[in-house]
RNA sequence: GCUUGCGUGGUGUAGUGGCCCAUCAUAAAGGAUUCUCAUUCCUUUGACCCGGGUUCAAAUCCCGGCGCGAGCACCA
C-alpha cells in the first residue's frame, strides 16, 4: 500500500476568532445594527456592534447602522439618542458606520408595501381585539376578517391611514396560515395604529404625521431586503422573528438574508440589562446620568476607562455561539489590561494618608513613571519639606522601604532614612511628597457607589488620562479632579 | 400547553467520526523577574449533562431522559 494513504490528514488548522460567514463574497457583504434609540448604547448592544462590524471588514462589506424607532408608546425612542449612537459606534469600531437609516422617516415605504402585500392578497386587516385574536390563535381559527375579499381589505387599509380606526381597532396582518405549528407564526401582525397626536414621535421632523406604524418584524424584514443585507447576525430570541420574516419574503418572491444567532450574555455583577429599566432608574435619581459607572453603558464603562480595544476583543473572544452565558467582568477587565498598562503613567495614590517626618532622606526623588520605558517622563519630586505621605496601614510597620527612594526604619513616629540601595526584603510601600493634593478615589461596586480618600502625588495629566495607581489599580481622572477606579 | 434553541475544565471558547488520555484565553494555586499587591514569564489544578444505540472508532451521528433559555405583544 502506498504509505501516503496511511498518513492522517492534514491537522485542521484550530480556528481563531471569528468563523467565516456562509456565502460571503468580499465587497458584497451588507450588514446591519439595529438598535432601538430609547437609550444610548449599552455594554450588550456592542456585541452587535463588534460582531457585525468585524465582519463587514473582514469581507469589506458594508455595515448599516439602522435604528429601530417605530414604538413612541411603549418604548418611546430618546431625541439625543441617534447622535450618541452614532457617536459611540465611531467610538467602539474606531469608524462610523457606512451608512445609516433611520425607520421613522420611511414610513411611507412600509405603507406602500403594506399596500402590496393587501393588493396581492397575502396581508389583511383584522378587526379582531388582540384578546379575541389570542384565542382564535391557540384554537388554530382563521378570524372573521381573514376571508374577506381583497377589495374590502384595501377599503379598510385606506381606512387605518385615513383615520377611520383607532389604535387597537385595526392592525395588519401578513397570512402565513392559522395551521402553523409554530404558534408564534400564525397570522403575525405586521402594521398597528399609535395615538401619535397623544404620543407625537420625539422627532420634530416626524411627530403626529403617522398613525399606521410598522411592527419590528415587518419593518425589519422589508428594510432588510431593500437595503441588500446579505447577512443578519443577532441574538437567538429573534429565531421566530426570522421565520415569520422568511414567510413575508416567500410571498414577496424574495430570498431571506443568511443568518445567526448569539445567546443570552449576562454579567455576573450586573445581571441582565435593560434600556428602559435604567431610564426610569436615571429619570428617578438613582443614578447620576447614563454614563454613571455602575450602569453597563457604554459611555459608563468609556468614563471608566475602559478602551475600545478591549470591549471588541471581549466580544471577539465570545464568539458567535447560541449558548447562553455568563462571564465575569474580570474577563472585560483583563482585556483592558492588557490595552492600557503600557501607557498608564504610574502615579501614586495613598489611601488614608499619615504624614511622617523623614530624616535623613535625599531632597529630591525620581520614580519611574513607564516601568516599559524606566527614561521617559521620570517624577521628580521635592522632599526638602522633610515629611511624607503614607498609607495608614503601611504606617504601622517598623522598617520598609519607600519606593525608588530609601530604606526606612520607624521610631515612634517618625521615619529614619537607611540606605539607598536596596539591602533586604522589607516590604516596599508607595508614598506622597507635601506637594501632593487631597484626592478622592470613587469606586463603583455592587451597584454602589463608594469614595476613598487619600493623597494624590502631584501630576499634570488632563482628565481621561488613564493611569495606575501603584499597589491599588487603573483609574481614570475626572473633570472634578477626583479618581475613577477602572479595575484592579 | 404549543413552538424553538442550547448543554466541553470555576468562567468563556476550539473541536462537525480517528489528529482529542481534548485547544486557547481567563480565573485559582505555586514559582521566576520586577524598588508596585501591576506588567511579563514558567508550572500546576481542572471539562466533553446522563443513559442507550450505530461504528473497527463518537465530544462529534441517532434515540430517549435530564437541565437551562427563548418565542407564542397592536415592544424592540
Amino acid at each position: 500500500m502506498a504509505p501516503e494513504l496511511l498518513e492522517a490528514r492534514p491537522k485542521a488548522e484550530r480556528r481563531v476568532g471569528l468563523p467565516d460567514l456562509e456565502d460571503a463574497v468580499e465587497g458584497k457583504v451588507v450588514l446591519r445594527f439595529a438598535p432601538n434609540p430609547n437609550g444610548p448604547l449599552s455594554f450588550g448592544h456592542a456585541r452587535g456592534l463588534v460582531i457585525n462590524g468585524a465582519y463587514a471588514e473582514r469581507y469589506k462589506g458594508t455595515l448599516i447602522l439602522r435604528f429601530d424607532d417605530t414604538d413612541t408608546v411603549v418604548k418611546p425612542p430618546m431625541p439625543e439618542a441617534y447622535d450618541t449612537i452614532q457617536q459611540e459606534t465611531e467610538w467602539l469600531l474606531g469608524r462610523p458606520a457606512d451608512r445609516v437609516i433611520i425607520a421613522s422617516d420611511r414610513i411611507d415605504v412600509y405603507h406602500e408595501h403594506a399596500t402590496s402585500m393587501i393588493e396581492q392578497g397575502f396581508g389583511y386587516v383584522c378587526t379582531c381585539s388582540a384578546e379575541a385574536f389570542r384565542e382564535f390563535r391557540v384554537t388554530q381559527t382563521e378570524c372573521p376578517c381573514r376571508g374577506k375579499s381583497t377589495d374590502e381589505h384595501t377599503t379598510r387599509w385606506q381606512g387605518m391611514l385615513g383615520g377611520a380606526y383607532k389604535p387597537g381597532e385595526a392592525v395588519v396582518r401578513v397570512k402565513t396560515g392559522m395551521d402553523q405549528r409554530n404558534p408564534a407564526l400564525r397570522d403575525w401582525p405586521a402594521l398597528r395604529l399609535q395615538d401619535t397626536v397623544t404620543n407625537p414621535h420625539p422627532r420634530p421632523e416626524v411627530g403626529s404625521k403617522h398613525q399606521v406604524w410598522p411592527l419590528l418584524d415587518f419593518q425589519s424584514a422589508i428594510e432588510d431586503h431593500l437595503q441588500g443585507v446579505t447577512h443578519i447576525i443577532r441574538g437567538k430570541d429573534l429565531m421566530d422573528s426570522t421565520r415569520k420574516q422568511t414567510l413575508l419574503y416567500e410571498h414577496f418572491g424574495w430570498t431571506y438574508p443568511n443568518t445567526m444567532y448569539w445567546g443570552r450574555v449576562k454579567v455576573h455583577e450586573w445581571g441582565g440589562f435593560s434600556t428602559s429599566a435604567m431610564r426610569k432608574d436615571i429619570e428617578s435619581g438613582r443614578y447620576e446620568g447614563w454614563s454613571d459607572p455602575r450602569l453597563p453603558t457604554l459611555s459608563a464603562l468609556a468614563r471608566r476607562g475602559i478602551q475600545p480595544s478591549a470591549l471588541r476583543a471581549f466580544w471577539l473572544e465570545l464568539a458567535i455561539t447560541q449558548k447562553d452565558i455568563s462571564v465575569p467582568l474580570s474577563s472585560l477587565f483583563s482585556h483592558n489590561t492588557k490595552a492600557v498598562d503600557s501607557t498608564a503613567p504610574r502615579l501614586a495614590f495613598v489611601r488614608d494618608a499619615v504624614r511622617m517626618p523623614l530624616t535623613g532622606a535625599p531632597d529630591e526623588a525620581t520614580l519611574v513613571r513607564y516601568p516599559d520605558q524606566p527614561d521617559k517622563d521620570p517624577r521628580r519630586h521635592d522632599l526638602t519639606t522633610g515629611h511624607v505621605w503614607i498609607e495608614e496601614e503601611d504606617a504601622s510597620m517598623a522598617s520598609f522601604r519607600l519606593k525608588d527612594l530609601v530604606d526606612v526604619d520607624r521610631h515612634e513616629d517618625t521615619l529614619i532614612a537607611g540606605a539607598i540601595e536596596r539591602q533586604d526584603q522589607r516590604p516596599i510601600v508607595h508614598w506622597t511628597v507635601d506637594a501632593s493634593k487631597d484626592a478622592t478615589l470613587v469606586l463603583a461596586e455592587d451597584d454602589m457607589l463608594h469614595e476613598i480618600s487619600g493623597r494624590l502625588e502631584p501630576h499634570d495629566f488632563p482628565a481621561g488620562t488613564v493611569v495606575q495607581l501603584e499597589r491599588i489599580g487603573y483609574a481614570i481622572l475626572l473633570e472634578d479632579g477626583r479618581l475613577l477606579m477602572a479595575h484592579e
